[in-house]
DNA sequence: CGTTTAATTGAAAGCAGTCAAACTATGTGG
DNA sequence: CCACATAGTTTGACTGCTTTCAATTAAACG
């Protein structure tokens, strides 16, 4: 079978790394019946207060998790890459609590709810597996709390870098030399809590100090290890396995 | 039996309003073997990168959940009331990602972590209402970058107010007049991501505008409605069911 | 009561925000 | 292939919310 018809593969794969899932766990996830489609930048998975329809998985692109002020201000609160689920909240939740929207260009699996809610209850080890990647991304909003709340502009946006970094090379998809960042300053301030004006500054500032390096969207890091230090980043809130504690590591 | 021989009961109540449990499952959950002990304000029940040893529920009192940057400054991350379970975290992963801190004396009752798993694998049900009160807790931690993030300072401890209030009352432990708010001016900096001495300013501003009331510890609404404004606080984000949208309903 | 901890107040400094304008990519249609 | 439009980036000057530092007052505790 080829990559293409598997769209859930590497949803599947994310999924088994925080339990052991047997070989019939496996299949019955891949298998899940799903329906492919494909959003444009900017547009909307889902709404806040929208109730749930299916459940989605990522499988190409980017996407933020945000929610808006009565004021209008947005904070991203979340960044997905593929492979990862996007609404375990409206599988189990009655209305959700926050918006989903489009980075990229996107490819969206939708999972029937009551399929994969059956087998929830049908497979313990999947239900564990469910449990533990919903712990882990409370871990990384933790994290995401004290950044916003106790860093200072520089760290915040250097750890933003350095998350994302380590996270999409666990999946392989960046490798040492950097990565395709695909948000504008604009989305970079909402996901830091700072304006577009200071993080362009803040960003030709760690450019200055050859802490990054850029081009276009490409973000290179010339010096890893002090990147980390100024980000006061430390990878054990993504709670990755051993195994792929690899180029990036220490 | 009494209510003093049964320290899970209010646990067990919260979980189940999150799936409709089997009276064997509310049993089984409730007879889980429990060891009890007291701690004294400020002693740790978790520090930052151990490993799990039980599985503990809060039975009385209040404890915080916080990070801290290597520059040493402090992030509370959650405050969990009693009938929380404090960590679903340690049941399933391997090392802690955040350190827990005693605010008042508390009673803590302990759960073996091989107990409670084992529970999880055999009742469906179960895992359900645990994976839907790890979801809840995740939906509160947005809210909260959200707050720290892109709220002023005086938004921001009206909403850590309403939050608590409503939180509070939920579970029969505060009425309409107000609440013991277990922190001090330097904790509430630590949740809100400011300065004990602005803290203390805004404070004083609410309550010159007649929105709270203080003595001592205890806050009043003189105005809830008017608080929620300043706030910009919905209780949406808490995913509490329908009823219990009481005393402080809209 | 004396001692420690928490709350309060004032003055000054600073990090990030706001406003506004210029510049640079990227894309589109003639 | 170029002119124009649009979106995103960059820069400067100024403002302001919050912090910092320091000192005083009030409350909690043994």
């Amino acid at each position: 079978m080829l990559a293409a018809d598997l769209p859930l593969a590497p949803f599947v794969r994310e999924l088994s790394r925080y339990g052991p899932l047997q070989s019939d766990d496996v299949r019955a996830l891949t298998d899940l019946p799903t329906h492919l489609r494909t959003l444009d930048p900017g547009s909307y998975l889902i709404r806040e207060g929208d109730p749930p329809k299916s459940c989605c998985v990522l499988v190409d692109g980017f996407v933020v998790r945000q929610k808006v002020t009565s004021a209008g201000a947005r904070q991203i609160i979340a960044i997905c890459i593929p492979g990862d689920a996007i609404d375990f909240q409206n599988l189990f939740l009655s209305l959700s609590d926050h918006a989903v929207m489009a980075l990229t260009k996107v490819r969206i699996a939708d999972i029937s709810r009551e399929a994969l809610q059956r087998l929830v209850l049908k497979c313990p080890q999947i239900a564990e597996a469910i449990i533990k990647s919903t712990l882990v991304d409370a871990s990384i909003l933790r994290e995401w709390v004290l950044n916003v709340g106790r860093r200072d502009a520089r760290a915040r946006i250097a750890h933003l870098l350095c998350e994302f970094a380590v996270r999409l090379e666990a999946r392989g998809l960046a490798g040492r030399d950097g990565f395709e960042l695909p948000m504008t300053q604009e989305q970079i301030a909402d996901a830091s809590s700072l304006t577009p004006v200071h993080v362009n500054r803040v960003l030709k500032g760690l450019e200055r100090d050859e802490l990054i390096h850029r081009f276009r969207r490409h973000i290179g890091f010339p010096d890893w290890r002090r990147l980390q230090d100024v980000a006061d980043f430390s990878r054990n809130y993504l709670h990755m396995a051993a195994e792929d504690q690899m180029a990036y590591a220490h």
